[in-house]
This record gives C-alpha cells, structure tokens and sequence, in this order.
DNA sequence: TTGTAAGCGTTATCAA
DNA sequence: TTGATAACGCTTACAA
C-alpha cells in the first residue's frame, strides 16, 4: 500500500528522477514532450510528491501554526475562519493548538514549534501569565510570530488588535449616557494589554463624566464559568447600588446574563449590560445585547496576510507592519429599554 | 540561524550521529555516562529534533488531519476541542481544513492530504454532493479515516454519531405533545445520512400520532443563512397554520428565530420551535430554545480515539468500531408557555 | 535536454 | 557500547 514515489515513475517511463522531478516542478529545461508524458503518468498512479521529502531538502514546510485559548467562541472561530482562508491561498497547512488559557501548555506548545515544524505562527496568548520569553525563543529560532488581539506588547513583531481604547470609552459612555452612574466592570485580564486598554477606556470614560472609579466594581475572568458568574453574583450582591455592567469578553457578557437572570435581576429596566462578543445570536438574546463587535474574520485575515508576507519574502517581521482595525458599538435592547421589543 | 543539529552535537561531543541519535532516543544500547553528556549538551543548545527528517525516516507524520464544513458553530467547536485534547494526550499533531460545505473544496483536501502528509483523517463531509470516492481514495492509500456526525453510510470505516432517529421522533413527538398538529421541517440535507435519519424520526413520529406527512413542510438548508431565512418566511407565509418548527441543525433553529421574529410571529404562543442545538447560550435566548443537544465534545474523543487506535496498533479500521452517543432533550420556552419566563 | 550524484537530518542495520 | 553507512523521497548543482 506504499505510496507512489518519483522512483516509480521514473522506472516505468525510463527516465531518470531527476528528469522526472523537473518534469513535475514544471522547469524550464524539461522538453514539452516528456512533461506531458511524465505528468500524464503521474496522473495515472495519482502521484502525490512526499511532503515531508521535499520539505527536508527545501528546508520548508508549507506549514504554519495557530495558537489560541479556545475555539468554543465565536471570536476565536471566525479568526480561524479568516487565517484558514488566507493560508489556503497561499497552499499552506495550518496546525492548531488550544491552551485553554494554560501557560503550561501555551509554553509546551511553543516548544513543539521550534523545531522546523512551522514555518510561522500566529498566537494569541493565555492570559494566566506574563512570561512571554517562550514566544521570544520562538523568534529568536528564526519561526517569525505574528501576535493578534491578546497580544504581548513587549515582544518587538507585528500585531493585529482593535481600537480597544476607544471602543471600551465609547461602551462605557454609552451606558453613562443611558443614565447609569455604577457600572460594573467585567475584565478578562489584569495583565493582559487588551485587558489593561480596555480597563483605560472604562476609567477615562468614567473619569471624563465626573463618575469616581471604585476598584471594587472591577472583576476580573476566573478559572471557570461557574466561578465567573459567582463573582459576578457576589459583586451585584454587594452593591445592589450597581445599574450597569460593561463585559470586556464575550463570555463575561454571558455570564452576567446567567448571574442577572439568578438574582432576578430584570435587563435592561434594574441593570443595563454592554459586552464585548461576536455572538450570531446576539440580536436573538432576551433581551437582546447590545455589543461592541470586532471584525474577528478580518483580523484572522490579516495577522495571517502579515506572517505569510514574511515567510514567502523572507524578511523579519517588524512592529511597524501592526495593524489596527476597528470595532463597532451595536446598540440593542441591553442597555435601551425601548428597543426591548422592536 | 540555522537549528542545531545531530551532525553538530556529535560533533562537540566527539561522537557520531547514529550514538547521538541513540542516546536521545533513550536505546537500551548506550552507556548512562554517555547518555547524560549528550543530553546536557542537547538541552544546553536547545537542540530540537527535526520533525520531517525523522518523519521521512521513520515513515510517520504524528499529524492528523481533520476535515469539518464549518467552525462558526458551536457543534463543530466542542468537536474540536474533543479532538485536540486525544491527539495532544497521543503526542499528535492536528492539522485543520474547513470545506464550507463545498465538495471541490473537501475532494482538493483529500488530496492534499493522500500522501503521507497526515497519519489519519476524521471527517465529517459536506452537504452538497453524494460522490464520496475522493475518501475512500484515501483509505485506499493506507490513510485510516473515521467520519463523524455526517458520515458516509456506504463507505466501510467506523462511524461516530448520535442517535438521530430517537432524537428527532423524540423532538416532533414533543411538539405533538405540546399540542402541534402543523409541523415544519428545516433539514440540512436530503441525501446526508443525518438529513435521512433526522427525517425519518420526523415522519414516524407524525404517522404515529396520525397526522399526515406532507411534503411542502419540509425545507432543505440553502446556500446562505439569508437564502435559509428567506425559505422559511416563505414556508410560513404560505402555509400559516403550522404551529411547529423543527430544526434538525444549529444554524436553521436560529433562523427560524430570525424568520419569526420578522413575521412577528410570537414563539412558543403563535408557533413553538425545537432545534438540534449545541448553543451555549440557548437558554438564553428569546424565548430560551428547547433543544435536541449532541455530546459534541464526546463525539470529537471518541472519533479520536478510534482513530489513534487505528494508527498506534498499525490495525486497519472496521465499521464495527463504530460508535452512537445519545443526544439529550432539553426542553425550554420555546415549546412551552410556562417555561418562557422561569 | 537529460543524467549523475550529493545532500536535507534522521534512524536502522551491520560491523567493530 | 559505539561507529560507519545506507536509506527515507525529494531537489539541485554540475556534468554530459
């Protein structure tokens, strides 16, 4: 059941594998004869060149590799929706590795890679720590890393984010300008930049509508989902004083739904709720969510767009090559009671 | 920046490559002294072995390939996950291909991946053709393949599904119950075993209860959610005495949703919908949806580890290995009045 | 235009 | 216990 090799071909056509391997990578010093007559066999035993051969001998593997905490989100499929796309028209593979927000892993992972395996990798990396130096070895291994959303902004490469900043001034100012004065806010990350920017822009929006920060309305993500709407419970418990709450991932947005709906908590009329998500089913929720939403297929797209430019030219990937896209606030009944019902 | 190799630790260790290479491997063959000096020095200079060379040599990839339509969907996602953690615990690497629900696009990857590239392939195939030949190529070239969910009954290799014929006599026969005598059917496919079996349950269950099948209420998944949307807004409007819908996939229960909403047609009082549905926020949704829940995650370690089987044991996969998980029926608001606001 | 041969980095066989 | 060497399947100087 062994494959058919150039070997092969080579026997059966009474040529050498050299001729037959030129015959095949359409080289110009291959008569126009003997292609047809090689590629017209290959056809025939449905030759398929050894990846791995040809790899070793071009010192390239026609692969890259995807880092990231999860996939059971909508943010994180349509990214990998975005960079499978890209890579498929560049006909490379795409190996995939989850970390499950798990330092460990995301560093046993890195390890796995720098090795040859990829010939480049896109990550965004585990929130649980702030040692980046695995990602750097990677670098330093000549595998070019291209970082998008969760980025290490210490490391020097390219990186795809959104206008957090503004986005988190513009969700925060959105519920103050719906009459909330305690707003909740619900962060992914202490240490993480888009958890630092994003927790600026809640801060500045505060501080610019003369509403004093209480770092006792900030929660951060815990271990699990359970625990995560137990604080948030806690929280609403607390400081019942609480109108609205402004979750900077998808799955605290959900969460706080779960915790309202415990505490019997009526959105949008007792607490009004923002949230970062690209949920399908946002428009669909009771009541319907109002999102800042991040171009998630876009931004798969480019990180990978930026890594293939480097792999194909060859030429180190540089933090001026960073992009920023934007998000869009969706208002929906979450935060207006008007629209509740439309 | 070229990685270090066997040649150039064997080297500064003033042994040859074949001790090296031994002494890594942790053979039998060699002295403990030398073993220690040549893995210090190995981990001194981060030497990584390369993956290709000793592939080639070896014959083995340790990657799978993982073939799926889509991975914006919750199902797709928790299969996902499932995979990667039995091929992580294996030492297997995954490399991931999305079809889109278009047959050239799955027959390009079949063959991408029929020569040597991966050690093995779960699929689970597109909706639009019948022709399956493009995968048993691959198992004809000694690539074990195990399909799940939506699996190609004729070809003979383990299967990993659920119980689809229960499930959806289950979920009609509960829309019976709940007092509906009108009921569409949203199916993804009419030649799709899952769209078989799914439809099935549905039309025995009706003749159970006595009520007529007709086949003007069934309505087969189109191209776009908005060519769905527009179906079922037609289905609706020409026949407005139906009072039940069922969804036999994730994305056609939330377009019934979409469709209702814009006919302003009130779930579950006007029309009561039950959908096959891995969504995690359906009991949050508006009303929250009863759904025909699939063991996702199980689905993806069983395929897995049927597969790795397969591949450890060098053993060829037979269809008796194939295996059926139970779905779960969870009833919400969208089939009761009562539930809508518990 | 084609063939010969070396080499990519490993591992396996055989000999020492 | 270690070393020399061939081989995995392919590409690419260099030679013819």
């Amino acid at each position: 059941m062994k494959p058919v090799n150039l070997k092969q071909l080579a026997g059966e056509l009474n040529l050498s594998v050299a001729t037959v391997s030129r015959a095949l990578n359409d080289r110009y010093d291959i008569s126009q004869p003997t292609k047809d007559r090689v590629r017209e066999l290959a056809r025939k035993l449905n030759y398929e060149p050894n990846p791995y051969a040809s790899g070793l001998r071009r010192q390239q593997s026609k692969i890259i590799g995807v880092i990231i905490p999860e996939v059971a989100n909508h943010f994180f499929s349509l990214v990998i929706n975005g960079i499978e796309e890209v890579a498929r028209a560049n006909d490379y593979h795409v190996l995939f590795y989850l970390t499950h927000d798990d330092h460990q892993r995301e560093l046993s992972v890195a390890r796995l890679l720098a090795n040859g395996r990829v010939e480049g990798v896109l990550v965004s990396v585990a929130n649980d720590k702030q040692d980046f130096s695995h990602l750097e070895a990677l670098q330093g291994r000549g595998v070019p890393v291209v970082f998008f959303d969760r980025v290490q902004e210490e490391t020097t490469t390219a990186k795809v984010t959104t206008n957090d900043y503004e986005s988190s001034y513009e969700a925060t100012r959105h519920l103050i300008d719906n009459g909330c004065r305690t707003i909740a806010h619900l962060v992914v990350s202490k240490t993480l930049s888009i958890g630092k920017r994003r927790m600026q822009g809640y801060t500045d929006a505060l501080k610019d509508s003369g509403i004093a920060y209480e770092e006792e309305l900030v929660v951060y993500a815990q271990a699990s989902k359970a625990q995560d709407i137990e604080a948030i419970q806690a929280l609403l418990l607390k400081r019942p004083d609480i109108d609205g709450i402004f979750a900077s991932v998808e799955s605290l947005a959900m969460s706080s739904y779960e915790a309202c709906r415990n505490l019997g908590l009526v959105i949008p009329t007792d607490i009004k709720v923002i949230g970062f998500s690209n949920l399908e089913t946002a428009s669909l929720l009771d009541p319907p969510l109002t999102t800042v939403t991040q171009p998630a297929y876009a931004i798969g797209q480019e990180a990978a767009r930026i890594l293939f430019q480097a792999i194909i030219k060859n030429t180190p990937i540089v933090a001026t090559q960073s992009i920023e896209l934007k998000s869009e606030l969706v208002v929906r009944g979450s935060t207006v009671a008007e629209m509740v019902k439309l």
